[in-house]
DNA sequence: TTGAAACTCCCCATAAATAGCGAGGCAGCG
DNA sequence: CGCTGCCTCGCTATTTATGGGGAGTTTCAA
């Protein structure tokens, strides 16, 4: 690791803000010599937050095309446990073609690396690298990089996790055990007749623990809620 | 990164049963010349698996003690994104500082140091360091190999999931854009007149993307199809 | 071009979930 | 000693979801 690269971790874990982040994303594109670099993640409730070199008529593009549903690199990291550089992931739906070709025409490079990461409570953060290089000098480029690169994301995850105090505040409802219990048969699956025998308690006070979920997850109904307490990582099925 | 320590991550890679793993975490112990070295993880059901250089005894007396539902090393990781050294924690409560003097008893060392590491459908492991030594000489040894205990850690998670083909494989089922559509949407807590306004679709129409989408994902109702959906990745909230 | 798969729409009967009203016992906390 | 939160149980009525049937078009790939 470089010098350079190291005053910009430096920088980094000294930024306090926004646009703090923002500037030493800027900082890294030039330092890498790459078309962009990007951190954003998509939290249970489908808001997102995210700093980056795209410009703002890409960000918008993303946006109103409802890009977010289908772009193969969520998913792709997504399901992921390691980063993927981009022509790795399945392109081959017609959305997704679609998605690829707009981006080059917003000046997005043909090759791209993205690192997943994740955090307490369900959080999940992107960290990526978009540049214009052929297939073998991009291959050598992570080859040289892929260790730093995961410190980076790891330190911009850490700094984003601070500004928004990511769990420590009650953004995540605290189930009581009994609750998480109930809505843990439910995601796998059971009925809430099933669920109450698998409880050994009533029909009636299973479905008052539904309830109670629901209103500490803030669920219209209760696959709502158990979509919301997955999403949130209190159950895992 | 010393040639050794690049020898055991390549060792590591190379790695493809338990025992491998198991070989790679003593040489590891051996080379940072620390107590012990563990790698494990936990899932909600409370199923473990790992592996580690931890005495037989010890081993069996956690379990039997049922450590696992107490330990401060346990419940903050999960709660944090960042390493944390041992002493950091809130060993404060009676049960703690049993565990604490139970673990000193049977081996451990005085300091310790352990890294969340999260991967996809809320998987969780810990990679965990435990050395004796003063308070200073911890601090410096952690700030030396800070960066690479992580890397270490996320290849043995790599390893790990490797093994249990946890969520990479193919075995997820394809849903068609409109199936995702709508489980997406029921997922979102929009009921199923909500999410066919939304879709532009009748609602017997959505009941067909849903009967589909549960007979694909070999769900038993609407919510396991949403949970199970959700589970694999296939859709965000 | 043929066929599979996706997409769209409809009816009917039953099962399940939701909303509202209750109630009491037990633990921990200030 | 109240307060709060958790755990447990009951009733009624309404809304919603499910399971079974069928049938037509479009779209994309073999």
């Amino acid at each position: 690791m470089t010098n350079r690269l190291e005053d910009l971790l430096f920088t980094l874990q000294a930024a306090v803000t926004l646009e703090d982040l923002q500037a030493v994303l800027e900082s890294l594109r030039d330092h890498y010599n790459v078309e962009h670099t990007v951190y954003h993640w998509v939290n249970s409730v489908g808001e997102r937050y995210g700093a980056g070199t795209y410009s703002a008529e890409w960000v918008d593009r993303y946006l109103e095309k409802d890009y977010l549903r289908m772009d193969p690199v969520i998913f792709g990291c997504f399901q992921r446990f390691t980063p993927v550089s981009w022509k790795e992931l399945d392109w081959s739906s017609k959305p997704a073609r679609e998605m690829w070709q707009d981006a080059l025409d917003h000046g997005l490079g043909n090759q791209g690396y993205t690192i997943p990461i994740r955090g307490p409570s369900g959080q999940f953060a992107l960290f990526t690298l978009n540049a214009s290089l052929s297939d073998e000098e991009w291959a050598q480029f992570i080859d040289d990089n892929a260790r730093d690169l995961m410190i980076l994301g790891h330190e911009f995850n850490k700094k984003a996790l601070e500004f928004e105090q990511w769990g420590e505040d009650g953004s995540v409802p605290a189930l009581s055990p009994r609750e998480l219990e109930s809505m843990s048969c439910l995601a796998r699956g059971m009925s809430r007749a099933q669920a109450a025998a698998e409880l050994n308690i009533s029909e009636h006070t299973l479905r008052v623990y539904i309830e109670s979920s629901r209103h500490k997850l803030g669920a219209m109904n209760t696959t709502h809620a158990v979509a919301r307490a997955l999403s949130a990582g209190i159950i895992i099925i």
